[in-house]
DNA sequence: ATTTAAATTTTACGCGCGTAAATTTTTTAT
DNA sequence: ATAAAAAATTTACGCGCGTAAAATTTAAAT
């Protein structure tokens, strides 16, 4: 190691016997620069453990290398897992990610964005609250920030979109649980965002298309904490009865693991043997729907095609100057999980 | 508004009609100016909406105003909840904290810390991985670093820790289950922390202090996805007949999750009704407990006043400049929840 | 060996703000 | 009203790096 600590740039072009704008070159692309410089360059490097400052590097760089990874609601496994995926493309990309949740709540989402534009970022990728979202906002960010949503859409305002196609999802779910017993009624709560009126109509629509009479029963509750509505939901469908049939589609998979707890609790017994009381079915294959009891039958999301895809798009966004033709929305098939709980 | 956008802090200051360095003063500390300057200069601020630029800013502070937050897997909601409620400390005390998971993997955690240290952060808050951390890496980061560790230690490298009591809360659990049935045994996975082999020793003498012989049963895996530990070491332990007795206390809620299911698939009721054939308890009152099948009898960490004096130590070691005596370890006492389990 | 292209160096400037020292203005205390 | 203290201003410099333009060196092609 050698001391006599290098302080910036000029200091460690020196010790490499380069000239400080080559060394510049090299950071911002090793590639960019001959490889017998680079092996100087690189000697040095391993002797005196100099890094440039990130701060100097960011002010003068048009373009910083910052990717900004919004989420609506961070402790939920499924965004952790989503927002993982989308880091490690980041940063294999050579973009230094960072990620931010808005806990639920519109005034943290604007804050989050608001911090955002002062970091300059080279791209975001925002999951957006959705219903919650302050549209105005989104907007402007959207227009001043190459972005792309994903899970969660906020149509017209011209930023791509990748997510789950529910109207192929939920028909898939519907389809089967037709076909292996009574049809479902939906158990959905108020609508956080726009996927959950797709999946009401998309249901709707296959209960139709299938001869069926949809049932959809509405729980109450508007935070993010899906799992105590749909135990509270789930207590008060059954003490009054609401229930038509023993077939439950839940809208998402928290909402269906409230509702196998309140089924639990009340001694129902879920799954799908002749000595079941019902049947209960989820969306988006959580984390943890492996692990409920019974485990739990629901679409799975591709998370990685989504993740992967949104990276993808952005990168394209940010490549391009002209972000015309890259404004397409894509969507992905859900794949049926069968497990014991329908 | 005003037009002519405002670029720089130059051209802010001759529109609020104050010099560069005094608006530069209200930005660091609006408190540390006149009322009437400050008037001035909010009145320009909603006009004009500048903000400062945060690199030439961060360039130039001897320290900035970021923390980082460094969790090692985000993907448990334990870890996204303490996150969240110690990002909003930080927030509220002027900071801008940065949240990184190092996704159970040691590589990933060094790699974090020392990116950490390009952003020269006033300080850090860190849950280490535990057994999987490299030792000399933390020691190195904590030396150069104000650093808070939390959750999990890594005893002897001059760090203050924040987290729960051990040898408080597993003779509490221990102590309510030997009360109100048989004594349990421990079902444990090899240790990613020191808190596992804590846990297992607490659980040795707290059962020796009741006069029972204790019974640890080691599960095999050493990721970070606890449940399909607990399931698959739940299955081989019930398969094999490997019980002692009725009650089973596992080393943290995300592996009774585990076994919970296991035992479900195998038909074992679990509860403290006479019609029930297993007892189950878990540690730390993850935020899916209530909701698992039955509901998890546990013990709760003080969530909050880990994070509050998490924060409040590093604010501490920020502000001091003589560190001694505040590298002194606070833990929590647990709380015991009831609930169906056992 | 000569031409051509590519890479590097030199030179020079700018980014936006922190901050110190000296000076002037405003406020508070007497 | 005057003196003392506090706040604001002016002046001036530095932070560490990006980047453009021109000059030079090096490598590749003929």
């Amino acid at each position: 190691m050698g001391r006599g600590k290098i302080r910036n740039m000029e200091e460690f072009a020196s010790v490499s016997g380069i000239s400080r704008p080559t060394v510049s070159k090299y950071f911002n692309d090793p590639q960019s620069v001959r490889a017998s410089t680079r092996d100087r360059i690189e000697k040095a490097l391993a002797e005196h453990d100099y890094r440039p400052n990130i701060y100097a590097i960011n002010q003068n760089r048009k373009l910083t290398k910052n990717i900004g990874i919004v989420v609506p609601y961070l402790a939920d496994p499924f965004f952790a897992e989503i927002a993982r995926s989308i880091e490690r493309r980041c940063i294999a990309a050579g973009f230094r990610p960072t990620l931010f949740s808005a806990h639920g709540r519109q005034v943290l989402e604007n804050e989050i964005l608001d911090n955002l534009r002062a970091l300059k970022p080279a791209g975001v990728l925002l999951a957006p609250l959705g219903r919650a979202s302050d549209r105005a906002a989104i907007e402007g960010f959207c227009r001043a920030v190459p972005t792309v949503l994903f899970d969660s859409n906020v149509e017209g305002i011209g930023a791509p979109f990748v997510g789950s196609d529910n109207f192929q999802s939920i028909p898939l779910i519907v389809d089967y649980l037709c076909r292996t017993g009574e049809p479902p009624c939906l158990l959905e709560m108020p609508p956080v965002n726009p996927n959950a009126n797709k999946r009401r109509n998309a249901y709707v629509q296959a209960m139709e298309n299938l001869g069926h009479a949809p049932d959809v029963i509405r729980v109450e509750g508007d935070q993010w904490d899906f799992e105590a509505i749909g135990y509270a939901g789930g207590m008060r469908v059954i003490e009054t009865n609401r229930l038509s049939g023993n077939t439950v589609l839940c809208s998402n998979d928290r909402l269906a693991i409230g509702f196998l707890a309140a089924a639990y609790e009340k001694g129902l017994r879920v799954g799908i043997g002749a000595d079941c009381d019902l049947r209960v079915a989820g969306h988006d294959d959580h984390p943890f729907s492996r692990f409920t009891c019974p485990s739990l039958t629901t679409v799975a999301q591709d998370y990685d095609a989504i993740s992967d895809r949104s990276v993808e798009t952005l990168f394209g966004l940010i490549d391009s100057d002209t972000p015309s033709d890259l404004r397409t929305d894509t969507l992905f098939d859900g794949r049926l999980v069968m497990r014991s709980s329908a």
